[in-house]
RNA sequence: GCCGCUGUGGUGAAAUCGGCAGACACACGGGACUUAAAAUCCCGAGGUAGCAAUACCGUACGGGUUCAAGUCCCGUCAGCGGCACCA
């Protein structure tokens, strides 16, 4: 017998593979299709991580199992490939991105081929593909057009050192989520997104799809809905101001109130205030600080009084002071709030620090000690109207007096915020649109897309914090294409989620340069039925994308209000020290390396066997190898191999045990536990010392989504007809998946004290009878009275005694 | 601080509904083959005591429910992840 020269299978099947688009997705839209997803990579220089085949294998599993059940299936990669690592490595080593972006892009794609993905590469896409972003582009003119895309004068998060905007979404503890540079606010005009406007949509529609719970969770809490009321407080310079309170039946217990740095008021009562000076100085101070060194100083409270302007509380008539504090967030409810130091714990920090009145509105605390913020046990005191009432009957009963007052009204808000959408860098989509100082802001007709990169000298980003693209003047300068104008173009980019929010529509339909996918092609394939990715996408892509898809599905490209019908997620594959895989722990393992020593099928299979695919895993060189001896033993089998179609030796309900485990726990994502069933099988195979070629067939259809070269091979070798990736996923009879006899335990109060084999449908009365018969068990219960006798069908049966 | 998840041998882990804890592997020990090693094959193994049959203990810790708890309930501790002055 041959030893399995895994290095040579490999490499021939692939050929085969890729001469025949053997894994292809046909157009025949009436076939039952099913479309698995996984997050397409960003081409990095560093090449492809073990952390990448962890998902692209056990998508492909289910893939492979799908194809072989009869459906037609979409799988395919592509590549997210505009971003600022090759943007930077460009500007250091001055070459184009462009050809950064293909050099790695090739690196990768042979590397994903060296694992035996079944994917469809006639579907191939790339961002940076003109003929792509075309369509990203055309998105967003539509979003323009319906005022989802705005450019609005705001504070935003500006990375010193990458001296670009980020999104909230990319400022992780204050500081880049991408280098580790210190963010810092500045005002600029910023490209938005009006993402907030499909806040509800985007929380109510998780109930129609399945998701893991985690993901749900944490989507939800990103979004942040709050319900309670916004407050009008009159105040001492004859106007209103607004509030935002989650907790409107405390109202008689505001004594002061407080607005952020950056609220306007400060500006409209400059007449009034008397220590403006002191105000400002704080509003300066406030301004100067970064993400980082707010989030460094939250425990301790400041804040300046604004002497000369007080609120009058709507409901006891008093005046309450008005403070100026970095404790409130103009980016949220109104800027301003309502303090009610005795049940909400910032205001009594801030209430102590500064001395200010504390009423007790809740009863059930001790608001000298802290605030009391049980909502569900407490009972309103010093209240008027509300006395006696409860939180929850308080509120319902505050909103509504506020309504029938004009004083306020029941108001929901969210912690989400419009998407900072614009990037002042080189390598990204163009923001199509054109100012003209006639018409206002104007969108680079359809037609003319897509808007092309231009060639610049230098990419590197200026100080003054404008796109590269803004030095190039024959670019820039353009007819206004409403009224001729001369006018310029806008030379921000879009940032790299751009792309990535809608490309699983691309792969329906990729070479489509009429629109950008067609209708009868999105009908057929979208949405997507199953899409694994990562954890760390949950509030940034997986969001962005689902508000993509509905804004296209509002506007009648597609036809489901969801993207991905199904999201799971995959743990992460740590170093063998345990720690997260980087250069710099020096921990980092090459795929490459492990597809040489084991070959790609080892590499498959190890990966799907190191534990709970949704767990992080801890990377063992050592273990690789039981692998490996599984495929040897498998391929070794051809040896004893003999030639029949039915089953030898005893081992008929094993198969169909082992068909049934592997099969349901594919679908489950329990790839270890199908893997270990395998190894079962083929462990009692080698102890029956002998193997039909009809179970052969079966054991190498299972084997074949994870091992796909080996048995593509091991199928031609032992001269089965066609290709094993052209067969059918082999059944199972749920009758012959259960022994006709069984051994059940026999336990006295709960301890095993004997082993009988029975009928697997013995009834009860017979099995207690069996177990009593037993002489062991006959001895222990000898004289004693029995309290009880269980029987659980296939498993045990327990006797109970007294004395 | 809040929310979520996790805690099982030397290691990675299994264990539908509460029903034989540790499947399947790795590492380890012993043996076979070999001049030798690698590879391969066979055997062993949760802990304690015992030559042994066997007994007792055992799923982070403390309680509880149950004939029966890794699994359910209450409390504690530890670790991981997310959010974090969002009124």
């Amino acid at each position: 017998m041959m030893k399995y020269d895994f290095a040579q299978v490999e490499k021939k099947w692939q050929d085969i593979w890729e001469r025949d688009n053997t894994f292809a997705a046909t157009d025949d839209y009436t076939k039952p299709k099913f479309y698995p997803l996984v997050e397409f990579p960003y081409p990095s220089g560093q090449g492809l991580h073990v952390g990448h085949p962890r998902s692209y294998t056990a998508l492909d599993i289910v893939a492979r199992k799908r194809r072989m059940q009869g459906y037609n299936v979409l799988y395919t990669m592509g590549w997210d490939a505009f971003g600022l690592p090759t943007e930077n490595f460009a500007i250091k080593n001055h070459i184009h991105p462009e050809i950064v972006t293909k050099n790695n892009v090739a690196n990768f794609k042979h590397q994903l081929k060296s694992l035996g993905l079944s994917f469809d590469w006639t579907r191939e896409i790339n961002t940076t593909d003109p003929d792509y972003y075309r369509w990203t582009q055309w998105i967003f003119l539509q979003l323009f057009k319906h005022g989802l895309a705005y450019k609005k004068e705001m504070s935003v998060n500006w990375c010193t050192s990458c001296k670009c905007v980020l999104a909230n979404e990319e400022v992780v503890n204050g500081v880049c989520e991408r280098c580790g540079g210190e963010v810092v606010h500045k005002v600029k005009n910023q490209w938005m997104l009006g993402i907030t406007q499909y806040a509800q949509r985007l929380i109510d529609d998780l109930d129609s799809v399945d998701y893991i719970e985690r993901v749900k969770t944490s989507q939800i809490n990103w979004i942040g809905r709050s319900t309670g009321a916004e407050i009008d407080f009159a105040t001492t310079a004859g106007d209103v101001l607004t509030v935002f309170s989650t907790r409107p039946d405390t109202l008689y217990g505001a004594t002061y109130m407080v607005i952020a740095p950056e609220h306007p008021y400060v500006e409209k009562w400059a007449g009034q205030i008397t220590n403006l000076e002191e105000v400002h100085a704080y509003q300066q101070e406030a301004a100067r600080k970064s993400d980082f060194e707010r989030a460094e100083m939250n425990k301790e409270k400041t804040g300046v009084r604004i002497a000369g302007v007080n609120g009058i509380n709507p409901v006891t008539g008093g005046e309450i002071p008005i403070f100026i504090s970095d404790y409130v967030l103009m980016t949220y409810g109104t800027g301003a709030i309502m303090a009610v130091p005795g049940h909400d714990e910032r205001d009594w920090e801030f209430a102590k620090k500064f001395d200010l009145p504390i009423i007790e509105v809740v009863a059930g605390g001790n608001v000298a000690e802290a605030a009391f913020t049980d909502c569900d046990t407490g009972i309103l005191v010093n209240s008027g109207i509300l006395n006696g009432l409860s939180v929850e009957e308080a509120k319902q009963k505050m909103i509504q007096w506020l309504a029938e007052n004009g004083k306020g009204r029941e108001k929901v808000n969210y912690k989400l915020r419009d998407w900072v959408f614009s990037r002042q860098r080189y390598w990204g989509e163009p923001i199509p649109i054109i100012h003209c100082p006639h018409c206002g802001m104007v969108a680079v007709p359809e037609e003319q897309l897509p808007l092309r990169l231009p060639e610049v000298e230098s990419y590197e980003p200026t100080d003054n914090g404008e796109s590269p693209l803004a030095a190039i003047e024959d670019w820039v300068n353009t007819p206004c294409p409403v009224c001729g104008a001369p006018a310029k173009r806008e030379t921000d980019t879009m940032p790299q989620w751009a792309g990535s929010s809608w490309y699983y529509l691309r792969y329906c339909d990729p070479h489509n340069n009429k629109e950008l996918a067609s209708k009868e092609a999105l009908d057929y394939w979208a949405p997507v039925d199953w899409y694994n990715g990562g954890m760390e996408h949950t509030t940034l892509h997986l969001l962005y994308s689902r508000f993509w898809h509905k804004f296209l599905y509002d506007i009648g490209v597609v036809s489901t209000p969801e993207p991905y019908a199904k999201r799971t997620s995959h743990g992460m594959i740590l170093g063998e020290n345990g720690e997260k895989m980087s250069k710099s722990r020096g921990n980092v393992v090459n795929p490459d390396d492990i597809v040489k020593e084991y070959g790609a099928d080892t590499l498959r299979l190890y990966e799907m066997f190191i534990g709970d695919f949704e767990k992080s895993a801890t990377w063992n060189a050592s273990a690789i190898k039981g692998c490996k001896r599984f495929l040897d033993r498998l391929w070794n089998l051809m040896e004893i191999a003999a030639e029949g179609e039915g089953y030898s030796a005893g081992l008929e309900s094993s198969f169909h045990k082992t068909v049934k485990k592997v099969t349901e726990d594919i679908e489950a994502m329990k790839f270890n536990t199908a893997i270990a069933a395998m190894m079962t099988l083929l462990n009692e195979i080698y102890d029956a010392g002998s193997i039909t070629t009809g179970e052969f067939k079966t054991l190498l259809l299972l084997a074949n989504p994870f091992a796909p070269h080996l048995t593509e091979e091991v199928w031609e070798q032992m001269g089965f007809a066609g290709q094993i990736s052209g067969q059918t996923w082999p059944g199972y009879d749920p009758a012959k998946c259960v022994d006709s006899t069984v051994e059940i335990v026999v336990q006295i109060a709960g301890k095993i004290k004997a082993r009988l084999q029975v009928p697997a449908d013995i009834a009860a009365p017979e099995a207690i009878a069996l177990a009593k018969a037993d002489p062991a068990v006959a001895e222990l219960i000898a004289g004693k009275q029995i309290v009880k006798e269980i029987y659980v069908p296939g498993k045990l049966v327990n006797i109970v005694c007294k004395g």
